[in-house]
RNA sequence: GCGCCCGUAGCUCAGCUGGAUAGAGCGACUGACUUCGAAUCAGUAGGCCGGGGGUUCGAGUCCCUCCGGGCGCACCA
């Protein structure tokens, strides 16, 4: 409802200035820092004043006059210097809500793919994947709860080095055999064990530099294919990628599609890139300095305002060796993303979650349950790539690659949807019995290393959340059941981990402490589920008492809303909660998910001054009850609505 | 050296494409549970928006510069 009166309003004031000035363009609209201003502002004179030769008062003044009879506004006055404040008609507003607003959405026929998660699949998921996945999934919600039509796609790499060092760990470090490793994946958190055993061999290579050898030859075997090690390295990759959709279902968050980097591997979805970026010149072949030997970009194709003739700049994209670079693969995964590449993978069924929902995996041949034609996958019309902005500069020459190919409108719709790292605070850091060195004690945060095996492993976040949410729950409801209450206790974990993640802008680094991660008051997920869960207590108390909800429609008149929104507070309450449809589309324009979660604590702060302010259930007055009742439900529906948004679930009670 | 990001209240952060008197949460201090649940609410204190220039009717927001901090800049992924 906001929002289509901001978008009318917006379109009124265009079409008089179009009138009356000759001047084309959108008119854009404000939302007043002061409430006693009005809802709806509209700084256009000033933009004007500069065109016409006049002053912003003097166009205020004729626009006010010349804008008529807005539909839902109620008048327009001249403030300041030049403002336009617009006041809205709380009858026809309350009634617009009441009535459903605004009306279905047309489906989108383009597809947008979102790439998120993309963890490599040799040891548990730690915080900092967390906010990938969590940034990710709650993109993914936006994008859908706005009409888009979304795949979502969790890379795999399982044939990179990360994978090779676990295997070389079981195979030198620990002498084990495929059976050997088999009776760790049945065992629980093999995760874990990963998690440790790549710690290991890391630490092991570097004081054994002549180990990195192992490396190599495990990462020819694996890219092959064939034998003992490649055998280990899916068994391992196919163990941990499991582990990892595990974890990610507890936060509710699920994936469509995995493509594997086996299959870009096998089905030479790089030879046709590579094929492709030499025809088009998109690369060439360095015969002398450094490069030598090497098909390489040319650095004027990445970067800014060029410099980069010199072999400085330019980035290897074929070894001299022959192998393709990290960077190699990605432009052809890219190009697949697009459907351009002229080829696809085959496909199977990889796991289906416990709601029914169904993620496929890439695989090199044609399987008998597998798909064909209908349902493909890939040949998206945009691609969110969500990384962190570490990898910035490869995320460019990726981009580079498609423009070099002379696929414009793709590379423009290639985005890479980067965010800051989660460190860890020094605090944190110290609780985990870990010893910083003198550098590392002199920094605001400390950089979460795989290698070292320092980091905060996503499920032991996830344990710590529920039994801290699991005591709060039992210390107010000892009544109910253990397993009632641990249904409690997780909902409001993973509002808590989930809100964290969200309530940053992306690109602030997240210092995780554990003190602020674990509290649940203020600014956090479960504020907002408490205020939800009070919205449905009220309604359930009018349950109770025997009565069901009225029929708020033919009992409440644009004329009773009239009424009703005569009281400030309530008119600001309603107005606050009436922005979902608006905050949503903005978070989704500017691509910041954190201003859902910023509006969702606005929505809860306002129901919780609403609850504060009105006993509903005892209001005396029939009308004014049946007034605060459709309130109630109506904050309860926008908060449910916006808390789907942000992958957060309403407990029962809390 | 080059590129990107950050610097706003004691702490952690918002501030939408430049707009009216810069906002939250935490922490501190006052108050409010016989009530639809206090994981809450009402209130107080706390700011030269890192410094300096500029652009204009107007700058936390744009440009330049300096100072602090972070991250990138491999024939690693």
């Amino acid at each position: 409802m906001f929002h289509l009166l901001e978008k009318r309003i917006g379109e009124a004031f265009a079409s008089r200035i179009e009138e009356l000035y000759g001047v084309k363009g959108a008119t854009q609209t404000e939302q007043p820092k002061q409430s006693s201003f009005g809802e709806i502002a509209v700084p256009a004179a000033f933009q004007l004043a500069r065109q016409l030769r006049k002053a912003p008062k003097a166009i205020a003044g004729e626009l006010a006059e010349a804008a008529g009879s807005i539909a839902g506004v109620a008048s327009v006055e001249i403030a300041g210097n030049g403002y336009l404040n617009v006041r809205l008609d709380r009858g026809y507003y309350g009634a617009g809500l009441l009535s459903g607003g605004e009306g279905p959405r047309a489906a989108a026929a383009d597809k947008i793919i979102v790439e998120h998660t993309n963890i490599n699949p040799n040891k548990a998921a730690h915080i900092g994947h967390l906010r990938n996945a969590v940034l990710g999934d709650t993109f993914v919600r936006m994008l859908r709860a706005t009409g888009r039509n979304v795949e979502v796609q969790n890379y795999i790499d399982n044939s990179g080095v990360q994978v090779a060092d676990v295997v070389v760990g079981f195979r030198h470090l620990e002498n084990k055999s495929a059976d050997d490793v088999r009776g760790l994946i049945a065992a629980p958190k093999f995760d874990y064990y990963c998690w440790d055993l790549y710690a290991r061999i890391s630490s092991y290579y570097a004081e054994h530099p002549e180990a990195l050898q192992w490396r190599r030859d495990m990462l020819h075997a694996i890219e092959q294919g064939e034998g003992a090690d490649a055998e280990m390295g899916s068994l391992v990759a196919d163990a941990i990628v499991k582990t990892h959709l595990a974890t990610m279902w507890r936060l509710n968050i699920v994936y469509d599609v995995l493509p594997r980097e086996s299959e870009i591997l096998h089905l030479k979805f790089w030879a046709t890139a590579f094929e492709l970026l030499k025809e088009r010149k998109a690369i060439y072949f360095e015969n002398e300095g450094k490069n030598k030997g090497c098909w390489v970009m040319p650095g004027s194709a990445f970067r800014e305002g060029g410099g980069g003739e010199g072999e400085e700049d330019s980035k290897v994209i074929v070894r001299s060796n022959g192998t393709v670079t990290y960077v190699g693969k990605d432009i052809a995964y890219q190009l697949w993303k697009f459907g351009l590449l002229g080829k696809d993978f085959y496909y199977h069924k990889w796991h289906k979650y416990p709601d029914g929902h169904q993620v496929w995996a890439s695989t090199d041949q044609p399987r008998p349950e597998a798909f064909h034609g209908k349902r493909r996958f890939g040949a998206g019309s945009r691609v969110y790539n969500v990384i962190d902005s570490r990898q910035s500069y490869l995320q460019d020459v990726v981009e580079a690659g498609l423009r070099a190919l002379d696929f414009t409108t793709q590379a423009d719709n290639s985005i890479h949807f980067s965010y800051e790292m989660v460190a860890l605070s020094p605090r944190t850091c110290v609780e985990m019995g870990v010893e910083l060195s003198e550098e590392d004690k002199r920094k605001p945060y400390v950089e979460v290393s795989g290698r070292k095996g320092l980091g905060v492993k996503a499920d032991d976040l996830i344990d710590k959340l529920t039994e801290k949410a699991l005591d709060e729950v039992t210390s107010r409801h000892a009544e109910e059941t253990e397993d009632s209450r641990r249904k409690s206790a997780r909902a409001i974990a993973i509002a808590a981990l989930r809100y964290f993640m969200l309530k940053y802008t992306r690109n602030s680094v997240i210092a995780f402490d554990f003190g602020e991660a674990l509290s649940f008051t203020g600014e956090t997920g479960p504020y907002v589920q408490y205020a939800t869960v009070r919205a449905r207590r009220i309604l359930g108390k009018l349950a109770e008492r025997g009565e069901t909800l009225p029929e708020f429609r033919s009992l409440l008149s644009r004329e009773a809303m009239a009424r009703q929104l005569e009281n400030e507070d309530c008119w600001q309450l309603l107005l606050t909660a009436s922005k979902a449809e608006s905050a949503i589309e903005r978070a989704v324009a500017s691509g910041e998910p954190a201003h859902v979660a910023r509006f969702a604590f606005d929505l809860a702060q306002g129901f919780s001054t609403f609850y504060q302010k009105f006993h509903v259930l005892d209001e005396p007055d029939a009308e004014k009850r049946t007034f605060l009742l459709w309130m109630t439900d109506y904050f309860r529906a926008q908060l449910e609505r916006t808390l789907g948004v942000l992958g957060i679930e309403v407990p029962e009670y809390m």
